[in-house]
Formats: structure tokens, C-alpha cells, sequence
RNA sequence: GGAGGGCUCGCAUAGCGGCCGAGUGCACCGGUCUUGAAAACCGGCAAACGAAAGUUUCGUGGGUUCAAAUCCCACGCCCUCCGCCA
């Protein structure tokens, strides 16, 4: 959630931030509306209250006529202080429903506009000319068959679309790069962590999956938890109602997560871009608010760092505000080159989140003036099934065969994965 | 699934209707003493809102009462034992 305080002195940020990410503005003005009503009825049950608390003092003091007489008087104070209470609740919950609806505060710095107004920030690597070497490559799916790495079909049968086996080469390939990923990040001060996947409510909500991206999350109704999407939701709620000392803490999760892809029918249907349940090994810093924009460099540049060990070409873009996570206020996308379909795709990404999740789940720090929320920020390090698609593309040659990328090789064991059709 | 026990300030515990936002010990911070340290002693030490007064918080939600950590109800979580199972 936003900072009140800002709405108050200046709604006008909090309405500018809602409008360039296409997100309602009247629910500024109706926030800010409840918000002092909230606020009268707070200080109308306070007085209340405290001359019922001095009045029931004196009932214990008090004996005989005189005690009776008080109680009279305390009998009708408390039904007002009731009444007082219960308008008190009911206008605090509107308020905190309308504060629930707002996005944080986007950086000014994001580019505005829609998915397609991102802006590219670098591109490392130069996509692989295939027509001068002879052949045209195949896609993921048709090399992951031959090399019998990953298996849709059986996927489809017995867990229905988006799903799939990794087999073999397929699964070495995970664990080679899950290896590699957590080793590196250990390697830059991270604490491995691997958390539950089923989580309940509170931690859901308070990592803002519950708004906007809510109909692709998965609730088990009997049990009531949900399956996280992100081992940032876990990681973000380890400190939940927690007052957190020595920050920067760095933690590197590494998770199944699980995508309901709802309103997605159509979109990469074919192989393993877009799937139910995948593995990621996910970054997740909680840092000093002050060097959060920095602390958003430093993983991107881990996310780079990966990419380029992977030796696949890609680029970096700067997300645009409409198409930013109700949490983040910047996002960097590492998108991979992906050969058969002549574009770059989306495989890692980098929010900063600054204070908003933190305030949801009540993660503090202390410094001199008192406690304050930190700040969060997220970064993908390796999601399993798009690194896999491409590696498989980038690194495949004519044979069908696909040379592993040097970083991998200790923790695979081969330098080429190799047909067994 | 069955039977019990428990949830109080970082930890451990006291409190069982008003004198309790709450005692004690440990931990922590500051000081005295000491060449230094330990010990001892003295002082401080939960959080939220608020300029302050004040209000709220003893797992959560509801109820009884003028008044609830304390009584009643529901739920949650934890622990022990039994059954089942990875």
C-alpha cells in the first residue's frame, strides 16, 4: 500500500501514478474522501472512549447512591461509545479498501504508456545469422523431441495444456542451471532459501497478487491457501510483522511457481514459453529505501551477468507504466533472443518495490527516528522453462545437436547434448 | 481423523474482573566501580495513530460487564500422545 501521508500533502502524485498506469484516478478522490471521515469517527470514538475509561475509575472508587448514580451515567456512555466504535470500523474498512485499490507510486523515471511503449535500454549479444550457416533452426519443441529433453505431449495427457516432462538431458538441464544460479548467487552474498509454494491469504494479499493479477493464481478453496506464482511472495512474507535488522538481506529462492494463464488462450501454445508450473531460482532484496534504485541496478546486473554466461543473445527494457505490477514502480525485462520466432522474449525481470509491499506485511527497520518500512525489490536469476527454450535455439546446431554453454558444462557434466532418435 | 495441553512486551515466565499496558528473570543499551574486563549496583528498554491530551494492541474475531489479559462462544496456530501415511 501507498503511503498515506503522501496522498494527504499531495494527491496529485498518487493521481498522476494511477493515470499512466491506466489504472482508476476517481478512487484517489474517494480515498482521500473516507479517509477523513475515517478519521473524524476515530477521534470521535477516542474522546469517548477516554471519558468512559475515567468514568468507570471512578465506578470502582465510588460506593453506595453514589456508585449507583454512576453507573447510570456509565450504562448510557457505553452504549454511545459502542455506537461510536462501530462507525469508527466501518468507515476505517472503506478507507483501507479504497488504499488496497491503488497501485504504488510510479517512478517518474519509467517510460509512459502501454506493453508495446517499453523502451530498450542495451542489447548484448548479436542474434546468430542461421541462413549463413546453412540451415534453418528448428524450435524448442522439435529439439527438445529428438533430444528427448522435453516431452509436451505427455504432458498434455496427463496434466492437461501447458504442461511437460523434462526428461533426461531436459532435467539435467535444470538442475545444471538451478546449480549454476544458486552457486552465483551464493557467490554474491545471497542466501539460498527454498520456501513453501502454498501459501496462506495474508501472504498472498500482502505481496499484491490478490488485485489485478489475481485470477491467475491458483486457490485451494477447502484449505484456503493459495499456489504461489513467485517465490518472491514467500520471501517477501519471511519477515512479515517483523522489525528486520542488518540490511541489506539478500535471499535467493528457488521454487516451483504456478501461472492460471487465465485470458491467455492462444498466446504460445506450442512448447514450454508459457506454462502451469515452472522452477526459478528468484532474487529478493529487503534494503534501506534510500538505495533501493541502486539495489534495482545491482539485479539487473546479475540477471545480465547470467544471461551472459548463458551466451544467448538479448536486450534490456524498461518496462512502461501500464504494464507494471500493482507493487512495482520500475521494471527491467531481460528478453532473450529467440531465433524461430525472430523476436526477443521476456526471461527474467527485475521490480522495485520500494516500501509498498513491506507496509502490506508490516516489515520494519529501525534507525534513529523510529521505525519505518523498508523496501523490497525482486529479480528473476533463471526461470527454468524459457532459459531451456533458449539455450535449446540459440545454442543448437545442424546435427540437431545443441552445444552447452561453457558455464554450465562442470555443472552438466557434457559439452553437447546430443540426439538419441 | 481421535484425546489432551498451550498461545502475555526479543526469549522465559507471573497475572485469573477495577490498583495491569501489564510484574519478575534473561538478553540488550547507558552509567557507577575497575589499569582493563567480569561481577555488583543504578537507570533505560514493545508497537501503532497523534502536535499533544489521549486512544489502541495480552493468538484472531465476537459476546457478557459501567469495567476483560482475566468470564463465555467461535476460529486459527503450536505442542504431546494414538491412528493413518510420505
Amino acid at each position: 500500500m501507498i503511503d498515506l501521508k503522501v496522498l494527504r500533502e499531495n494527491p496529485d502524485v498518487v493521481r498522476h501514478s494511477q493515470k499512466v498506469r491506466g489504472e482508476d484516478v476517481s478512487v484517489v478522490d474517494q480515498l482521500i474522501d473516507a479517509d477523513i471521515k475515517a478519521r473524524t469517527a476515530l477521534s470521535e470514538f477516542e474522546t469517548l472512549r477516554a471519558e468512559q475509561n475515567a468514568l468507570s475509575k471512578s465506578v470502582g472508587a465510588a460506593k453506595g447512591d453514589e456508585k449507583t448514580a454512576l453507573l447510570e451515567n456509565a450504562k448510557d456512555l457505553a452504549s454511545r461509545v459502542k455506537a461510536a466504535d462501530s462507525k469508527r470500523s466501518e468507515l476505517e474498512a472503506q478507507a483501507r479498501e479504497y488504499l488496497l485499490r491503488i497501485s504504488n507510486l510510479i517512478d517518474l523515471d519509467a517510460p509512459v504508456g502501454g506493453e508495446e511503449d517499453f523502451k530498450v535500454i542495451e542489447e548484448i549479444g548479436k542474434p546468430r545469422d542461421f541462413k549463413s550457416e546453412g540451415f534453418e533452426p528448428k524450435d524448442h519443441v522439435e529439439l527438445g523431441k529428438t533430444l528427448k529433453a522435453i516431452d509436451t505431449e505427455r504432458g498434455a495427457k496427463v496434466a492437461g495444456s501447458r504442461s511437460y516432462y523434462l526428461t533426461g538431458p531436459g532435467a539435467m538441464l535444470e538442475f545444471a542451471l538451478v546449480n549454476y544460479a544458486i552457486s552465483s548467487a551464493v557467490k554474491a552474498g545471497f542466501i539460498p532459501v527454498i520456501p513453501p509454494v502454498l501459501v496462506n491469504p495474508a501472504a498472498m494479499e500482502g505481496t499484491g497478487f490478490l488485485g489485478q493479477a489475481a485470477e491467475n493464481v491458483y486457490h485451494l478453496e477447502e484449505d484456503d491457501v493459495y499456489l504461489v506464482g513467485t517465490s518472491e511472495v514467500p520471501l517477501a512474507a519471511y519477515h512479515m510483522d517483523e522489525i528486520v535488522e542488518n540490511l541489506p538481506i539478500r535471499y535467493a529462492g528457488y521454487s516451483s511457481c504456478f501461472r492460471r494463464e487465465a485470458g491467455t488462450y492462444g498466446k504460445d501454445t506450442r512448447g514450454i514459453i508459457r506454462v502451469h508450473q515452472f522452477d526459478k531460482v528468484e532474487m529478493f532484496s529487503f534494503i534501506n529505501p534510500e538505495e533501493a534504485k541502486a539495489e534495482h541496478l545491482r539485479l539487473l546486473e546479475w540477471e545480465k551477468d547470467f544471461l551472459k554466461a548463458m551466451e544467448v543473445p538479448f536486450r534490456v527494457i524498461d518496462v512502461a507504466s501500464g504494464d507494471l505490477g500493482s507493487s512495482a514502480i520500475r521494471k527491467f525485462d531481460c528478453e532473450a533472443w529467440i531465433p524461430t520466432q525472430g523476436a526477443y522474449r521476456e526471461v527474467t525481470s527485475t521490480s522495485n518495490c520500494t516500501e509498498f509491499q513491506a507496509r502490506r506485511l508490516n516489515i520494519r527497520y529501525r534507525d534513529e527516528n523510529g521505525t519505518k518500512p523498508v523496501a523490497t525489490l525482486n529479480g528473476t536469476l533463471v526461470a527454468v522453462p524459457r532459459m531451456i527454450v533458449a539455450i535449446l535455439e540459440n545454442h543448437q546446431n545442424k546435427d540437431g545437436s545443441v552445444n552447452v554453454p561453457k558455464a554450465l558444462r562442470p555443472f552438466l557434466g557434457v559439452d553437447t547434448l546430443v540426439s538419441s532418435l
